[in-house]
DNA sequence: CTGTTAGCGCTTTCAA
DNA sequence: TTGAAAGCGCTAACAG
C-alpha cells in the first residue's frame, strides 16, 4: 500500500514483479529467477515449477530488463551510430539495419538508434547506456577523424563493426562491397569495349573509404591493361550527383577528351547521362557509362545502367553476424576484413569503341 | 583490485565510475550526484563544484544509464514499433523516424527499435525493456486486431502515439495526413475537370484506417458533387502497385466504363498508368489519374502525377512532440488527433473531359 | 531443492 | 555543506 502512494496523478495498473509471482507461488524470489530462467544447476520439482510459471503468466510477468542489465552488466542492445551526417536515416542505411535486424532480433538484441552527433558519435551510447556491441555506418576513413571514444573502445577491445567504410587497419571489423575489385571489374567493362579514354567521377575519396577502394579499382585496372592514368581524366567528386554533373561539365568545357565515364556510384551516373545528353551527345553511342550501384529500381529509366549492384542487405546482416560473434566470444576475437559479393547488372550503356 | 578479478579474457580500460570521480575529488559519491547533476536544493561550496567537475573530465565519467533507470524509473528511451511487417525499414519510415528524431535527441531520448514482431509488438518494449513512450508506426485498425498489451499500455495511460494508421478512436494520439481532406481534394480535382465515372482504386481499407479515410474521402467528393457512387468504379486493393494493375485489368476486362482514376497511392497510379498505356490508352487524353504521395522523385518520369504529397517528416516530427509534451506531463493528456498539412503537386495527368 | 544475501551504480531523502 | 543509508529489480553465489 504505502509504496503506491508516490504521488503521480498516473495511477497505472502495476506491472507485475518478481516479488509478486513469487507470492502468487508461494516461493522466494530467487527461486523464481531460477525457473525462469532456466538456471542450469538447481532442480526444481515440476510441480513448483509449474506453479510459478503459471502465475508468471496470470501476471504477465516480463523480467525488468534494466535491473538484470545493471547485475549481468549486458544490455542486450546493439548501439547503431551513423556518423557524420545530420539524418541519420537514409534509404542504403534501412537496407543495412534490415540485414542487421534479420540477426540481432532473434536473440532478443534490440537496436538503439546512435547519436548521430559529430560531436561525440559514440562516448553516449557506450559509456552511458552500455549497449553490447555498436555498428557504426559509414565512419570517417581518416585515423584523425576517429574520435577518442573509438580509441578507448578499441583499446578495450569492445565489440564493434563497420559498414560502408573502414576504420584503420586491423581494428575491429569491417564489412562492405568488395570496392576496389567492383571499381575494377566496372572499368574492365569499358575496357574490354576498347575504351581507353576512360573518366572517373569519384565519391569522396579522403573520407570515404569506398571512395578510395574504387579510385583504386580504376587505376589498377588501367594499368593492368596498360593504359596510363591521366589525372585530367579523373574528377573528384563526392557521390553526389549534382557534384558530379557540374565536374563533368567542367571537364568538358576545358576540352577533355574521353569515351567513357566509370562513376563512383549510380546519382552521379545518372547525372552524367542527363548532362551528356542535354550537351548533344549519346549514350553510350559516343559516351559509354558504368557506376556502381543501380539507380532507384521501382521507376522507369530510359536506360539501363550497367553497374554493380551491391547487397545492403547481406551487408548489414553480414556485420551483424560478425558483431554477434565477437559478442558472445570470450576470447577477443582478430579484426576481420569481410566482402559481401554484389551483382553485376548488365544493361546497355556501353558501346564498342 | 579484487573486484576487477572477474575471470573474463577481455582486459578493458575500466569505465569510470561514479565513486572513481569521488575518490579523485576526495568527496562522497552522492556529492559527485549532488553536483553533476545540478540537484537543486544542497550548495555546494564552488572550489569543492569544480574538483569535481575536473575529476569528471578527467576520467571522462559519464553516469551509467541503465543504473539510473533502474531508480528514476525513467530509461530516456522512445521505443518505435513498426507493426505487421516483415521488415521493420522501409522508405517513408525513414522520414518519419527522422522527424521523430529530430525532436528526441535533444531531449537526450534514444529511439529503441520494437519488436517488428507479430506475436508480441509491445509487450517487450513496455514491460522488459521499459521505454518512457511509443510510437507506433501503421498499427492495425481493428480493434480486435490491437492487441491485450496495447489494452494494457492504455489502461496505464502509458504514453503512446500512433502514425499512419489510428487506434481505436480517443485512444491515445494520433498523426497522420488528413487522408480524408486529402482523398477528398484529389477527388474534387478530377470532377473538377469535368469527371463523372471515376475509379478509386484503394488502400487496405479494412486494416488500415489511411486506407479506409482515403476511401470515404473519395466517396464524400462524389456525394457533395451529386455523382451516384457506382461501387463497380470501386476497387479494393492494399496500396501495391501489382494488385493495383491486376484490379484495373479486371475492371477494364469486365466492361466498367470510367474516364479517371483516383489511386489510394502514387504505386498504385504508376502501375495503373503503365497498363493504361499497355492497353493502348493514353494518360491523361483517354482517362485521368490522381493520387495521393509522388512517386520516388530522384529519378525522371515521363508522367507528373497530379497528387498529395505527405510530410512524412513533419509527420514524425508533430508526433515525437506529442509524444514528448505526453511523456513530460504528470497529468494524463486527453487523446489528440494531429493532422499535418501536405502539399498540393501539380502535374499532367490530368485532362478535361 | 529452496531461501538468504550481497551487490550492480545510481538517486534521494535524512542526519550530521 | 556533505555523507550515510535505503532501495530500484534483478542475478548469482552460498547456505541451509
Amino acid at each position: 500500500m504505502a509504496e503506491q502512494d508516490k504521488p503521480s496523478k498516473r495511477v497505472q495498473p502495476r506491472i507485475a514483479r518478481r516479488k509478486d509471482v513469487a507470492e502468487l507461488a508461494q516461493v522466494s524470489p530467487s527461486t523464481v529467477s531460477l525457473v525462469l530462467n532456466n538456471t542450469p544447476g538447481p532442480r526444481i520439482p515440476d510441480a513448483t515449477r509449474q506453479r510459478i510459471i503459471d502465475a508468471a503468466n496470470q501476471l504477465g510477468y516480463q523480467p525488468n530488463a534494466v535491473a538484470r542489465a545493471l547485475v549481468t552488466g549486458k544490455t542486450m542492445t546493439i548501439g547503431v551510430v551513423f556518423h557524420y551526417i545530420g539524418n541519420p536515416f537514409y534509404d542504403t542505411a534501412s537496407s543495412w539495419l534490415n540485414g542487421a535486424w534479420s540477426v540481432f532480433h532473434p536473440h532478443e538484441y534490440r537496436i538503439l538508434l546512435g547519436e548521430g552527433d559529430e560531436e561525440k558519435p559514440l562516448a553516449g551510447l557506450y559509456r552511458q547506456r552500455g549497449v553490447d556491441g555498436m555498428l557504426m555506418l559509414v565512419p570517417p576513413t581518416s585515423p584523425e577523424d576517429q574520435d577518442k571514444e573509438l580509441q578507448f573502445m578499441i583499446e578495450a577491445d569492445f565489440p564493434c563493426c563497420a559498414i560502408g567504410a573502414r576504420l584503420k587497419a586491423d581494428i575491429g571489423d569491417y564489412v562492405d562491397t568488395d570496392n576496389f575489385g567492383a571499381a575494377k571489374m566496372m572499368t574492365e567493362k569499358l575496357i574490354q569495349a576498347g575504351h581507353k579514354r576512360i573518366m572517373h567521377i569519384t565519391g569522396p575519396h579522403l573520407f570515404n573509404s569506398s571512395a578510395m577502394d574504387r579510385l583504386n579499382g580504376y587505376k589498377q585496372a588501367l594499368k593492368e591493361n596498360g593504359i596510363e592514368i591521366d589525372e585530367s581524366l579523373i574528377r573528384y567528386g563526392n557521390y553526389t550527383g549534382t557534384m558530379g554533373e557540374d565536374l563533368l561539365n567542367e571537364a568538358m568545357d576545358e576540352g577533355v577528351k574521353f569515351t567513357a565515364i566509370f562513376a563512383a556510384n549510380a546519382s552521379t551516373a545518372h547525372f552524367a547521362i542527363k548532362l551528356l545528353r542535354k550537351r548533344g551527345l549519346d549514350v553510350p553511342k559516343d559516351v559509354s557509362i558504368t557506376a556502381i550501384d543501380r539507380p532507384y529500381q521501382n521507376e522507369p529509366l530510359d536506360y539501363e545502367l550497367v553497374t554493380y549492384q551491391q547487397d545492403t542487405y547481406g551487408i548489414g546482416k553480414k556485420a551483424g553476424e560478425l558483431l554477434l560473434e565477437r559478442i558472445m566470444s570470450d576470447e577477443v576475437l582478430p579484426s576481420r576484413n569481410c566482402y559481401v559479393e554484389g551483382t553485376f547488372i548488365d544493361g546497355n550503356t556501353i558501346h564498342p569503341v
